[in-house]
DNA sequence: AATGAATGAGAATTCATTCAT
DNA sequence: AATGAATGAATTCTCATTCAT
């Protein structure tokens, strides 16, 4: 009936993933109903529960290509053959990056993971420790070697650097007057200046 | 099938405020429903319409509260008669310790206040600012005197610090090895060793 | 929107119940919508959830009152004063009339007892059961007394002549050529002439 | 997902039918959805519909199974020359073993027999009502040559040994105190007993 | 002989809110 | 100050069936 002869020729599950990720973003998971996904797809809901099987496995799926990219780029990055230090500044500026860049997909992590059901919120927790542990990983390194600062507990410490990324869907504007990479240099500046012994 | 007599004797309208909190915080806004609540006051939907003009209302009352205390409190702080770094972390860590002491509040407040209609959304972005606002004019002081550093704009600083703030809802367990004190003290010590010069 | 002004005075639940028993008789529970039923009975949706906590709590009020009177009445007759071969034959007897007096009921019951969640299930079996014991009583009286033949198990005889009376339902047409009275005797004639030694 | 390699050989058709017996029987009709047959037989929808016109027409396949086998048996003991009395004892038992024996059809047709489109509905009745007809003839048969009681309507005594027929779906288990044989002898003597003179 | 994507209509249920009392 | 019946619109999800391949 609606079925406005979308010029979008993407696949229909990618469709329905793209349209859906926009609409959380901007309304909140809850306030988007799965008419106005299809609507906005230029299909009909059969064809949205062909491919998912509930409104909650879309959330998943944003979530989980979310969290695949973080993982592979923090591995890559805590890997590298550098000293901790610059490890550590250049995986905490990236996750500042890559959390502007998706900037849709954090939004709705950030705003949205509590409305998982309980089996999948597991799934999604899971995934994210094993992301923080990691992170932690390389400040614990720093701390054991002397470079760090060891007076706050690794933990908190990493809590602290997400905290604020979490929080850059709240504020940051890609229009603002600060680019992505220049947001991403001062927030792990400020990480790395309160590791200084 | 209602609850007859109910133990709780404050009066109706604090009593609706402090279930609705705590359901609010619990399942969020959305999944809330008025029945919900009013089921768990004891009272039933005529007395919560009573007092409260909408579901809604109940969402921007919990905000005004939390709002009310804090920056009651920021403003305690900032006109003490002490040195800046002395203000400014106890303010820090004050925002700290009653974020976890309104943990319900927090929690909703960062959850949900976007779900506020666009009138009542800004009233209270304008108060958000007014705290922002009085919390960075303690740090331009400090780096206008000379004893913070002024390598990172203090809008960016504010950012990075509430950024910790607001994900404490996501975390911090009462019951954990922390008491809310000393993470308060972590979190203000990191705030200030990230600003000496 | 549809609303025709219905002539019916009676209170809205009561009005639904009726109006459920006939279009789940006719058409089958399963094929039965609630919008039908609320249409048909000139109220909303919202007006049936009100009273009604699920389309299943309709049909298990209908069986509930079915068993309520079918119970009760049975009971009256088997303490009545009289000798074993009468109590039974007019026990046998009533169940019929009953049954083809609330023939709607009777029908919904036979076809459509399986469709409950297990919960009612369980109840309504467990009341069955009752109904069951009591009439086998009967029965295992007159067997032991020596006027009745016990060539076959109680429970089994119970059985014949409950398979009778659901079967009601599927043939008898109150405009038939056999008024309720006359089938109800020649059924219970059948019951006790199996019986005699 | 789907299952890959069926242990099951039998062809398809036969194979859809076999299931949809055991789902319908299960769950009843309405309940049971086309997309549970095809992945419980490790088939796609368009293979049951390449050999199925609908959904009903499986239920009506069913129907005409279980009437053929029982329609032809009782011919059978129709015609055997054998006394009246016999040849009515073992048609009556006969539909009890074969009943039980299919146990599912039986209670499909039973429960699900008023689901059938009207135009299908009316052929299955007009069979049912030739294998009534043909019982009853043996009944009349008895009772014009007395060897029966004609106290009550041949019509009636049909109805109320096919009640105890149709209603052991409802309470024969296979596991129970009972054999078929047992059941069968029982009920064909209840019958037959009934029609003493 | 069989696939599987897609449809379109309809299912039960929920919910914030109103209003006569 | 408070009740509770009633509304009406929206919600997620299901399903039998079709059809190009």
């Amino acid at each position: 009936m609606a079925r406005m002869t979308s010029g979008d020729s993407r696949p229909v599950p990618e469709r329905l993933l793209a349209v859906a990720t926009r609409l959380f973003a901007d309304r909140g998971f809850d306030r988007t109903s799965v008419q106005e996904i299809v609507e906005a797809a230029g299909v009909t809901k059969g064809a949205l529960y062909h491919y998912f099987g509930s409104k909650d496995d879309l959330l998943h799926e944003i979530y989980a290509r979310l969290l695949r990219v973080q993982q592979e780029r923090l591995d890559r990055y805590a890997s590298l053959d550098a000293p901790v230090e610059q490890r550590l500044r250049e995986a905490a500026a990236d996750v500042v990056v890559t959390t502007i860049a998706n900037h849709d997909d954090a939004l709705i992590f950030f705003r949205s993971m509590h409305m998982l059901g309980p089996q999948k919120l597991k799934e999604v927790r899971a995934e994210r420790r094993r992301y923080h542990e990691r992170f932690r990983g390389l400040i614990e390194e720093g701390q054991a070697a002397g470079v760090f600062s060891a007076a706050t507990p690794a933990d908190l410490v990493v809590d602290y650097h997400f905290g604020a990324v979490h929080h850059l869907g709240s504020w940051y504007r890609p229009d603002g007057p600060l680019s992505a990479r220049e947001v991403a240099d001062h927030l792990a500046d400020l990480l790395l200046r309160a590791l200084r012994p």
